[in-house]
DNA sequence: CTATAATTGGTAGCATGCTATATGATGTGG
DNA sequence: CCACATCATATAGCATGCTACCAATTATAG
Protein backbone atom coordinates (compact mmCIF):
# COMPACT_ATOMS: atom_id res chain seq x y z
CA UNK A 1 0.00 0.00 0.00
CA UNK A 2 2.57 2.19 1.20
CA UNK A 3 5.80 2.29 -1.31
CA UNK A 4 7.85 4.84 0.77
CA UNK A 5 7.58 2.64 4.17
CA UNK A 6 9.82 0.75 3.84
CA UNK A 7 13.05 2.86 3.56
CA UNK A 8 12.25 4.34 6.94
CA UNK A 9 13.72 0.88 8.17
CA UNK A 10 16.29 -0.17 5.92
CA UNK A 11 20.10 -0.68 6.54
CA UNK A 12 21.24 2.36 5.97
CA UNK A 13 19.18 4.02 8.43
CA UNK A 14 19.62 1.20 10.91
CA UNK A 15 23.01 1.06 10.59
CA UNK A 16 22.78 4.97 10.97
CA UNK A 17 20.77 5.05 13.82
CA UNK A 18 22.73 2.34 16.08
CA UNK A 19 26.12 3.87 14.77
CA UNK A 20 24.36 7.29 16.58
CA UNK A 21 23.66 4.82 19.62
CA UNK A 22 27.43 3.92 19.81
CA UNK A 23 28.98 7.30 19.05
CA UNK A 24 27.14 9.18 21.59
CA UNK A 25 27.45 6.57 24.36
CA UNK A 26 31.17 6.90 24.03
CA UNK A 27 31.35 10.23 23.63
CA UNK A 28 29.91 10.97 26.90
CA UNK A 29 32.17 8.26 28.74
CA UNK A 30 35.16 9.63 27.31
CA UNK A 31 34.46 13.36 28.02
CA UNK A 32 36.08 12.97 31.46
CA UNK A 33 39.26 11.94 29.43
CA UNK A 34 39.53 14.91 26.83
CA UNK A 35 38.63 12.34 23.85
CA UNK A 36 36.47 11.40 21.43
CA UNK A 37 35.21 8.16 19.98
CA UNK A 38 36.94 9.30 16.55
CA UNK A 39 39.79 10.04 18.27
CA UNK A 40 40.26 6.74 20.50
CA UNK A 41 39.58 4.90 17.37
CA UNK A 42 43.18 6.18 15.98
CA UNK A 43 44.86 6.26 18.78
CA UNK A 44 44.32 2.41 19.51
CA UNK A 45 45.23 2.05 15.50
CA UNK A 46 48.62 3.85 16.55
CA UNK A 47 49.07 2.39 19.96
CA UNK A 48 48.69 -1.46 18.20
CA UNK A 49 50.89 0.02 15.03
CA UNK A 50 53.44 1.39 17.19
CA UNK A 51 53.83 -1.40 19.62
CA UNK A 52 54.47 -3.59 16.13
CA UNK A 53 57.06 -1.01 14.83
CA UNK A 54 54.87 0.02 11.71
CA UNK A 55 55.14 3.39 10.41
CA UNK A 56 51.65 5.14 9.80
CA UNK A 57 51.32 8.40 7.94
CA UNK A 58 47.43 9.72 7.65
CA UNK A 59 47.25 8.02 4.37
CA UNK A 60 47.04 4.55 6.35
CA UNK A 61 44.46 6.43 8.94
CA UNK A 62 42.43 7.63 6.07
CA UNK A 63 42.06 3.67 4.57
CA UNK A 64 41.72 2.17 8.04
CA UNK A 65 38.60 4.13 9.24
CA UNK A 66 37.39 5.55 5.45
CA UNK A 67 37.73 9.08 6.05
CA UNK A 68 38.32 11.92 3.93
CA UNK A 69 41.99 13.61 4.16
CA UNK A 70 40.55 16.83 5.64
CA UNK A 71 38.55 15.12 8.30
CA UNK A 72 42.16 12.66 9.74
CA UNK A 73 43.80 16.39 9.23
CA UNK A 74 41.73 18.00 11.71
CA UNK A 75 41.55 15.01 14.43
CA UNK A 76 45.11 14.61 14.65
CA UNK A 77 45.04 18.80 14.86
CA UNK A 78 43.24 18.32 18.08
CA UNK A 79 45.63 14.98 18.91
CA UNK A 80 48.61 16.74 18.48
CA UNK A 81 47.49 20.20 20.22
CA UNK A 82 46.49 17.74 23.20
CA UNK A 83 50.35 16.25 22.66
CA UNK A 84 48.69 12.61 22.11
CA UNK A 85 50.60 12.58 18.66
CA UNK A 86 53.53 13.67 17.50
CA UNK A 87 53.64 14.54 13.14
CA UNK A 88 57.38 14.03 12.05
CA UNK A 89 57.36 15.75 8.49
CA UNK A 90 59.03 13.06 6.15
CA UNK A 91 59.27 14.92 2.97
CA UNK A 92 55.87 15.14 1.27
CA UNK A 93 54.23 12.76 4.29
CA UNK A 94 54.22 13.39 8.08
CA UNK A 95 55.08 9.94 10.42
CA UNK A 96 51.89 9.88 12.98
CA UNK A 97 53.55 8.80 16.24
CA UNK A 98 51.67 7.96 19.57
CA UNK A 99 53.21 9.80 22.64
CA UNK A 100 53.70 7.96 25.91
CA UNK A 101 50.87 10.18 27.34
CA UNK A 102 48.82 9.46 24.38
CA UNK A 103 49.88 5.39 25.32
CA UNK A 104 49.39 6.19 29.16
CA UNK A 105 45.52 7.73 28.39
CA UNK A 106 44.92 4.68 26.64
CA UNK A 107 45.39 2.22 29.79
CA UNK A 108 42.15 3.85 31.04
CA UNK A 109 40.14 5.22 27.67
CA UNK A 110 40.35 1.59 26.32
CA UNK A 111 38.41 0.20 28.78
CA UNK A 112 35.64 2.56 29.09
CA UNK A 113 34.90 2.26 25.45
CA UNK A 114 34.99 -1.89 25.89
CA UNK A 115 32.63 -1.53 28.74
CA UNK A 116 30.17 0.61 26.94
CA UNK A 117 30.28 -1.09 24.01
CA UNK A 118 29.43 -4.28 25.74
CA UNK A 119 26.81 -2.86 27.53
CA UNK A 120 24.74 -1.64 24.58
CA UNK A 121 24.75 -4.90 22.73
CA UNK A 122 23.76 -6.61 25.82
CA UNK A 123 21.22 -7.91 24.50
CA UNK A 124 22.75 -10.16 21.84
CA UNK A 125 23.94 -13.31 22.26
CA UNK A 126 28.44 -14.50 21.67
CA UNK A 127 26.92 -16.21 18.41
CA UNK A 128 24.78 -13.30 17.42
CA UNK A 129 28.13 -10.46 18.26
CA UNK A 130 29.92 -12.47 15.69
CA UNK A 131 27.27 -12.78 13.36
CA UNK A 132 27.62 -8.73 13.24
CA UNK A 133 30.98 -8.70 13.00
CA UNK A 134 30.98 -10.92 10.21
CA UNK A 135 28.25 -8.93 8.15
CA UNK A 136 29.67 -5.91 9.14
CA UNK A 137 33.47 -6.46 7.86
CA UNK A 138 31.54 -8.36 4.53
CA UNK A 139 30.32 -5.69 3.66
CA UNK A 140 33.67 -3.01 4.18
CA UNK A 141 35.45 -5.82 2.11
CA UNK A 142 33.45 -5.43 -0.91
CA UNK A 143 33.47 -1.71 -0.93
CA UNK A 144 36.98 -0.84 0.14
CA UNK A 145 38.52 1.02 -2.68
CA UNK A 146 42.25 0.29 -3.25
CA UNK A 147 42.38 -0.19 0.48
CA UNK A 148 45.49 -2.49 1.22
CA UNK A 149 46.03 -1.91 4.90
CA UNK A 150 49.27 -0.77 4.08
CA UNK A 151 51.34 -1.98 7.04
CA UNK A 152 54.62 -0.59 6.03
CA UNK A 153 57.65 -2.50 7.96
CA UNK A 154 60.41 0.05 9.74
CA UNK A 155 63.57 -0.41 7.27
CA UNK B 1 49.96 -10.43 23.00
CA UNK B 2 48.63 -7.46 21.69
CA UNK B 3 45.61 -6.22 24.57
CA UNK B 4 44.96 -3.26 22.22
CA UNK B 5 44.58 -4.96 18.93
CA UNK B 6 40.99 -6.09 19.01
CA UNK B 7 39.28 -2.67 19.47
CA UNK B 8 40.17 -1.76 16.14
CA UNK B 9 37.65 -4.09 15.16
CA UNK B 10 34.98 -3.97 17.83
CA UNK B 11 31.45 -3.57 16.63
CA UNK B 12 31.54 0.56 17.22
CA UNK B 13 34.59 0.82 15.22
CA UNK B 14 33.07 -1.56 12.24
CA UNK B 15 29.71 -0.04 13.01
CA UNK B 16 31.48 3.42 11.90
CA UNK B 17 33.10 2.60 9.30
CA UNK B 18 29.94 0.64 7.69
CA UNK B 19 28.18 4.16 7.90
CA UNK B 20 30.49 5.68 6.54
CA UNK B 21 30.40 3.54 3.41
CA UNK B 22 26.84 4.04 3.32
CA UNK B 23 26.70 7.85 4.15
CA UNK B 24 29.24 9.26 1.48
CA UNK B 25 27.99 7.07 -1.16
CA UNK B 26 24.02 8.25 -0.57
CA UNK B 27 25.26 11.70 -0.37
CA UNK B 28 27.52 11.69 -3.48
CA UNK B 29 24.44 10.20 -5.23
CA UNK B 30 21.45 12.53 -3.80
CA UNK B 31 23.73 15.90 -4.55
CA UNK B 32 22.30 16.20 -7.98
CA UNK B 33 18.59 16.67 -6.68
CA UNK B 34 19.90 18.68 -3.82
CA UNK B 35 19.56 16.64 -0.84
CA UNK B 36 21.85 14.62 1.87
CA UNK B 37 21.40 11.19 4.12
CA UNK B 38 19.59 13.07 6.91
CA UNK B 39 17.48 15.22 4.86
CA UNK B 40 15.90 12.36 2.95
CA UNK B 41 15.63 10.19 6.09
CA UNK B 42 13.37 12.88 7.35
CA UNK B 43 11.84 13.30 4.33
CA UNK B 44 10.67 9.70 4.03
CA UNK B 45 9.27 9.82 7.33
CA UNK B 46 7.53 12.87 6.59
CA UNK B 47 6.28 11.71 3.77
CA UNK B 48 4.91 8.05 5.03
CA UNK B 49 3.03 10.02 8.40
CA UNK B 50 1.31 12.73 5.96
CA UNK B 51 0.07 9.34 3.58
CA UNK B 52 -1.31 7.88 7.34
CA UNK B 53 -2.33 11.51 8.22
CA UNK B 54 -0.66 11.71 11.35
CA UNK B 55 0.78 14.76 12.82
CA UNK B 56 4.73 14.91 13.06
CA UNK B 57 6.42 17.45 15.71
CA UNK B 58 9.97 17.71 16.17
CA UNK B 59 10.28 15.71 18.90
CA UNK B 60 9.30 12.83 16.76
CA UNK B 61 11.69 13.31 14.33
CA UNK B 62 14.21 13.21 17.24
CA UNK B 63 12.95 9.78 18.61
CA UNK B 64 12.63 8.52 15.49
CA UNK B 65 16.52 8.79 14.26
CA UNK B 66 17.76 9.18 17.76
CA UNK B 67 19.46 12.63 17.15
CA UNK B 68 19.08 15.55 19.47
CA UNK B 69 17.03 18.34 19.44
CA UNK B 70 19.55 20.76 17.40
CA UNK B 71 20.14 18.44 14.87
CA UNK B 72 17.11 18.33 14.21
CA UNK B 73 16.64 21.88 14.32
CA UNK B 74 19.34 22.19 11.58
CA UNK B 75 18.25 19.87 9.50
CA UNK B 76 14.61 21.22 9.54
CA UNK B 77 15.78 24.76 8.83
CA UNK B 78 17.48 23.85 5.68
CA UNK B 79 14.63 21.83 4.28
CA UNK B 80 12.23 24.61 5.06
CA UNK B 81 15.01 26.98 3.25
CA UNK B 82 14.32 24.50 -0.17
CA UNK B 83 10.30 24.53 0.53
CA UNK B 84 10.30 20.74 1.18
CA UNK B 85 8.71 21.35 4.20
CA UNK B 86 6.55 23.45 5.57
CA UNK B 87 6.97 24.39 10.00
CA UNK B 88 3.25 25.57 11.17
CA UNK B 89 4.03 27.15 14.60
CA UNK B 90 1.31 25.43 16.93
CA UNK B 91 1.59 27.21 20.59
CA UNK B 92 5.39 25.61 21.83
CA UNK B 93 5.14 22.85 19.40
CA UNK B 94 5.50 22.95 15.42
CA UNK B 95 4.29 20.67 13.03
CA UNK B 96 6.26 20.01 10.57
CA UNK B 97 4.75 19.60 7.20
CA UNK B 98 6.37 17.77 3.81
CA UNK B 99 5.60 19.99 1.13
CA UNK B 100 4.10 18.78 -2.64
CA UNK B 101 7.53 19.61 -3.61
CA UNK B 102 8.68 17.48 -1.19
CA UNK B 103 6.65 15.04 -2.03
CA UNK B 104 7.73 14.86 -5.82
CA UNK B 105 11.34 15.06 -4.95
CA UNK B 106 11.15 11.60 -2.81
CA UNK B 107 9.81 10.24 -6.35
CA UNK B 108 13.02 10.23 -7.72
CA UNK B 109 15.66 10.09 -4.51
CA UNK B 110 13.98 7.33 -2.62
CA UNK B 111 14.94 5.18 -6.10
CA UNK B 112 18.35 6.68 -5.82
CA UNK B 113 18.97 5.71 -2.37
CA UNK B 114 17.47 2.28 -2.82
CA UNK B 115 19.74 1.33 -5.12
CA UNK B 116 23.11 2.63 -3.77
CA UNK B 117 21.90 0.45 -0.91
CA UNK B 118 21.41 -2.54 -3.20
CA UNK B 119 24.72 -2.02 -4.47
CA UNK B 120 26.62 -1.28 -0.92
CA UNK B 121 25.26 -4.89 0.25
CA UNK B 122 25.56 -6.54 -2.80
CA UNK B 123 27.48 -9.02 -1.39
CA UNK B 124 25.08 -10.30 1.17
CA UNK B 125 22.44 -12.85 0.74
CA UNK B 126 19.04 -12.53 1.12
CA UNK B 127 19.05 -14.06 4.67
CA UNK B 128 22.33 -12.29 5.40
CA UNK B 129 20.47 -9.05 4.63
CA UNK B 130 17.39 -10.09 6.98
CA UNK B 131 19.99 -11.42 10.36
CA UNK B 132 21.83 -7.73 9.61
CA UNK B 133 18.66 -5.95 9.87
CA UNK B 134 17.20 -7.93 12.68
CA UNK B 135 20.48 -7.66 14.63
CA UNK B 136 20.55 -3.80 14.50
CA UNK B 137 16.95 -3.53 15.32
CA UNK B 138 17.46 -6.06 18.32
CA UNK B 139 20.42 -3.11 19.41
CA UNK B 140 18.01 -0.20 18.63
CA UNK B 141 15.28 -1.87 20.44
CA UNK B 142 17.09 -2.07 24.11
CA UNK B 143 18.74 1.41 23.24
CA UNK B 144 15.65 2.89 23.49
CA UNK B 145 15.30 6.30 26.24
CA UNK B 146 11.61 7.01 26.53
CA UNK B 147 11.32 6.16 22.75
CA UNK B 148 7.28 5.40 22.44
CA UNK B 149 6.92 5.67 18.55
CA UNK B 150 4.31 8.33 19.23
CA UNK B 151 1.68 8.11 16.43
CA UNK B 152 -0.43 11.21 17.24
CA UNK B 153 -3.63 10.43 14.91
CA UNK B 154 -5.20 13.88 13.82
CA UNK B 155 -7.88 14.13 15.58
C1' DC C 1 67.44 17.37 -17.01
C1' DT C 2 63.05 19.12 -17.43
C1' DA C 3 58.12 18.94 -17.86
C1' DT C 4 54.33 16.73 -16.23
C1' DA C 5 51.73 13.58 -13.37
C1' DA C 6 50.88 11.48 -9.05
C1' DT C 7 51.16 11.62 -4.09
C1' DT C 8 50.57 13.70 0.44
C1' DG C 9 48.74 16.85 3.26
C1' DG C 10 46.61 21.41 4.18
C1' DT C 11 42.75 25.13 4.00
C1' DA C 12 38.05 26.98 3.06
C1' DG C 13 33.42 26.37 3.52
C1' DC C 14 29.57 23.61 4.48
C1' DA C 15 26.28 19.80 6.72
C1' DT C 16 25.48 17.13 10.67
C1' DG C 17 26.24 15.60 15.15
C1' DC C 18 26.82 17.06 20.16
C1' DT C 19 26.20 19.81 25.02
C1' DA C 20 24.88 23.84 27.36
C1' DT C 21 21.85 27.30 27.60
C1' DA C 22 17.94 30.52 26.50
C1' DT C 23 13.02 31.40 25.35
C1' DG C 24 8.39 31.00 25.27
C1' DA C 25 4.22 28.10 26.02
C1' DT C 26 1.77 24.96 28.88
C1' DG C 27 0.62 22.60 33.07
C1' DT C 28 0.29 22.51 38.19
C1' DG C 29 0.21 23.70 43.14
C1' DG C 30 -0.83 26.96 46.41
C1' DC D 1 -4.51 33.76 39.65
C1' DC D 2 0.41 33.53 40.27
C1' DA D 3 4.72 31.07 40.92
C1' DC D 4 7.17 27.44 39.32
C1' DA D 5 8.17 23.29 36.78
C1' DT D 6 8.02 21.12 32.42
C1' DC D 7 7.94 20.87 27.54
C1' DA D 8 9.17 22.13 22.61
C1' DT D 9 12.14 24.64 20.13
C1' DA D 10 16.06 27.74 19.11
C1' DT D 11 20.92 29.51 19.45
C1' DA D 12 25.96 29.35 20.49
C1' DG D 13 29.98 26.97 20.07
C1' DC D 14 32.44 22.90 19.09
C1' DA D 15 33.95 18.14 16.78
C1' DT D 16 33.62 15.42 12.80
C1' DG D 17 32.32 14.38 8.29
C1' DC D 18 32.38 16.00 3.32
C1' DT D 19 34.00 18.31 -1.50
C1' DA D 20 36.80 21.46 -3.81
C1' DC D 21 40.85 23.39 -4.09
C1' DC D 22 45.94 24.56 -3.20
C1' DA D 23 51.01 23.69 -2.14
C1' DA D 24 54.88 20.96 -1.93
C1' DT D 25 57.34 16.71 -2.82
C1' DT D 26 58.30 12.78 -5.53
C1' DA D 27 58.03 9.89 -9.56
C1' DT D 28 58.08 9.40 -14.46
C1' DA D 29 58.38 10.33 -19.44
C1' DG D 30 60.66 12.41 -23.07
Amino acid sequence: MNSKKDIQDSIGRLLKVTNQIFETYINNSLKEINLTSSQIGILVFLCYKRKNNIDVNQIDIQKKFKLSNPTVSGILDRLEEKKFIKRINNGRSNKIIITDDGMNLLDSGYDKVKMIEEKIIYALSNEEKSELVRLLVKIIENNRIGDDFCDKKIG
